[in-house]
DNA sequence: GCGACAG
DNA sequence: ATCTTGTCGC
């Protein structure tokens, strides 16, 4: 039997983190059947048996995400304001302004892919400077399986925020950019949605490619977007086959052709997620999910050089 | 039928 | 996600 027995309890302690409300005994089994995953394919006599786990770790997995999405809101749910150039739109109860911006990514090594360094950054929402860092290297025990990204990286994540909210951090995020999608997601339930509803934050997510739903693919994307009627927009609607609207892919930046997609993660309507993005775009990527990319990998690459000098 | 599938 | 190399334009 090649299963990973040893690697058995990271996930049990990722577990309450996750908020996963499925019988924890079974929690192990998920990461298990996740690590099998690659061997389904497999010509092994064994293949039959990881299929049938990976059968039932889908299945709770699924039903984790069901279960939280019970208590997604997808309405502005917000007491700030949008900062706007036009200056007419004051809505007279709310006061406070969008302040601080949050946004979160996760950068790897090539040599070792488990070890992982995840960055929370803060901006300011209205010079787009980064005012806050917070970082975090760990191993990831569970794999990358699309549609089920938030099992992986939502728990180190989760460490961050809390890591700010225990310090009683002035600088806690009003909002939080996801590089993974919102909605747009198999099950309607993806990475972004799942950290707004266990961090109970507004989550907006944002795909640097499109995760193949309903029919949507990345070509007939980019041809809708470049089509005749289209060329002078800059935002198309993502609907699928059955008609639901998943998100929209937006035309970010005029030098790339590349469109980013937006989908709404928790507690904010698409249409204010939109115009949250368009005011933190300086390039393609909006502006707290860059910085956080960019400072994850030199504080990855800082750290490696020192675990090196230590050896 | 097979392949496509966020990071 | 990760690696590469060059090229173009400000």
């Amino acid at each position: 039997m090649i299963l990973p027995f040893e690697k058995m309890e990271a996930p049990s302690r990722c577990a309450d983190r996750i908020g996963l409300s499925i019988p924890l005994p079974l929690i192990p089994n998920l990461t298990l059947l996740m690590n099998g995953w690659c061997f389904c394919c497999s010509k092994d006599l064994q293949s039959l048996l990881v299929f049938i786990l990976v059968l039932l770790t889908s299945y709770l997995a699924c039903r984790a995400q069901d279960l939280l999405k019970g208590k997604l809101i997808v309405e502005d749910d917000f007491t700030w304001i949008i900062p706007s150039h036009d200056s007419s739109s004051l809505e007279g109860f709310k006061t406070e302004k969008l302040k601080y911006i949050g946004g979160v990514d996760i950068s790897f090594l090539k040599e070792d892919p488990s070890t992982a360094c995840a960055a929370l950054v803060i901006l300011d929402a209205d010079t787009l400077n980064v005012v806050h860092e917070e970082f975090d290297v760990t191993k990831l025990q569970i794999p990358y399986v699309p549609g089920f990204l938030a099992f992986r990286e939502a728990p180190i994540l989760l460490g961050l925020l809390d890591k700010l909210k225990h310090n009683a951090h002035p600088f806690y995020p009003q909002l939080l950019m996801v590089d993974g999608n919102g909605l747009l997601h198999p099950r309607g339930f993806g990475l972004a949605c799942h950290l707004g509803v266990l961090a109970n934050l507004p989550t907006i997510g944002i795909g640097k490619n499109l995760h193949h739903v309903d029919g949507l693919t990345q070509s007939c994307v980019r041809q809708c977007l470049e089509a005749r009627e289209n060329c002078d927009k800059d935002l198309i609607p993502l609907i699928g086959k059955s008609g639901n609207i998943w998100g929209v892919a937006m035309r970010s930046s005029p030098s790339s052709s590349k469109p980013i997609y937006i989908s709404t993660g928790h507690r904010i309507s698409l249409n204010s997620a939109i115009r949250i993005v368009k005011l933190s775009c300086k390039f393609r990527v909006p502006e707290p999910i860059r910085q956080a990319d960019i400072k994850s990998k030199v504080f990855l690459q800082k750290f490696k050089g020192s675990a090196h000098l230590m050896k």
